[in-house]
DNA sequence: GCTGACATGTAATTCGTTACATGATTAC
DNA sequence: GTAATCATGTAACGAATTACATGTCAGC
């Protein structure tokens, strides 16, 4: 559901191609959102026969024919309607697959988490470089689609990544030291 | 494969029951797991079918009977590994509804999104009176089962909440005054 | 007698991942 | 020739949600 209005708030803007789709998830929009080829194909599909986009087959700018897909009225009307009304219970943030570990990691002593901690300390700060690298891609989607009323809502869930960055950065330095100093209470 | 562990973890500090687990899961885990009683019950009838676990029928404390569930042997081993051994890929906090939405809400202008992040901000400011309240209910299910060791890992999975939540909060409080800047500027 | 917490499940559907399948064009 | 990027899809499977279905017991 979320995926398809999230497709559909793309094409809004331009006319795109699921691969285009892909290329904008994985530059940027993976930071709150993961989607898979396979997938975005599907909701297409769907969005279409829903008559929300419309697809025509143009020649490949650099290999085979795309399909790019335009918004209609109707999925004008839709995208609004979704957007106004936003569902009572939205979580955020739900399902960290490293957090449920570490809930239950007593089993294994503190050495192996405490390890892991700092694997993900590391994947925390290369997060906070990329986002920056990411800030020059959104400006490059601007420039093509001549949107300049996306700016404030590209910098503010910007904002939100690294604002998230860096508080896991600072659990994850305060975490390593409470284990380590257990650690050594222990001994 | 994530939820069975859980499960699987939680069993394995003392015997629970299908509802018992869903309680766990409302009152902490749901910070970072989400899960509907009839997934729980499906993910415990695969982890029994797999030997992990073993269920046996008590009369109900103040109802009808329960089916309690103990870990076995085979499962205690199995969760060690799954422990021990993270996927490379965990990605975490991704999927988050709320981004997705802003990220295209420029097609409604700025009003709208400033009361739902207005709003935002509300249960982001709850949700951190709500963890208090958390560490609380930890402590008597660490009297429940005298398994004193939990305690660093659960305290730390808090200070994550904590941490993120005060992130939000700023973040939120950050945005508001943008848009509303934005907004004075338009005028 | 009603409400709320206790308690367990099945069925259908939707959403997400993995694996499979194919082929064009460009740059080295 | 070969690797990288471009480009589109299907099939099977697994995970998660929603709706359905049933019933007990305690306290008011």
């Amino acid at each position: 559901m979320s995926l398809s209005y999230g497709l559909l708030g793309l094409i809004n803007n331009f006319p795109l191609s699921g691969y285009d789709l892909k290329k904008i998830f994985d530059d940027s929009i993976r930071f709150f959102w993961v989607a898979k080829m396979s997938q975005i194909y599907r909701e297409l599909k769907s969005l279409e026969e829903n008559g929300d986009i419309i697809s025509k087959i143009e020649p490949g700018r650099r290999g085979p024919v795309r399909r790019v897909y335009s918004i209609t009225k109707k999925g004008k009307a839709n995208l609004q309607k979704w957007l106004i009304n936003p569902p009572e219970d939205l979580n955020e943030d739900f399902r960290n697959v490293f957090l449920i570990r570490l809930f239950i990691s007593s089993e294994i002593g503190f050495e192996i988490p405490l390890r892991q901690i700092e694997q993900r300390l590391t994947a925390y700060k290369k997060e906070l470089d990329e986002l920056i690298t990411v800030e020059a891609k959104l400006e490059e989607y601007i420039a093509l689609s001549g949107k300049e009323e996306n700016m404030p809502f590209w910098k503010i869930v910007l904002g939100r990544g690294k604002h998230v960055t860096e508080a896991n950065i600072r659990w994850a330095e305060e975490s390593i030291h409470y284990l380590k100093k257990i650690n050594r209470e222990k001994k």
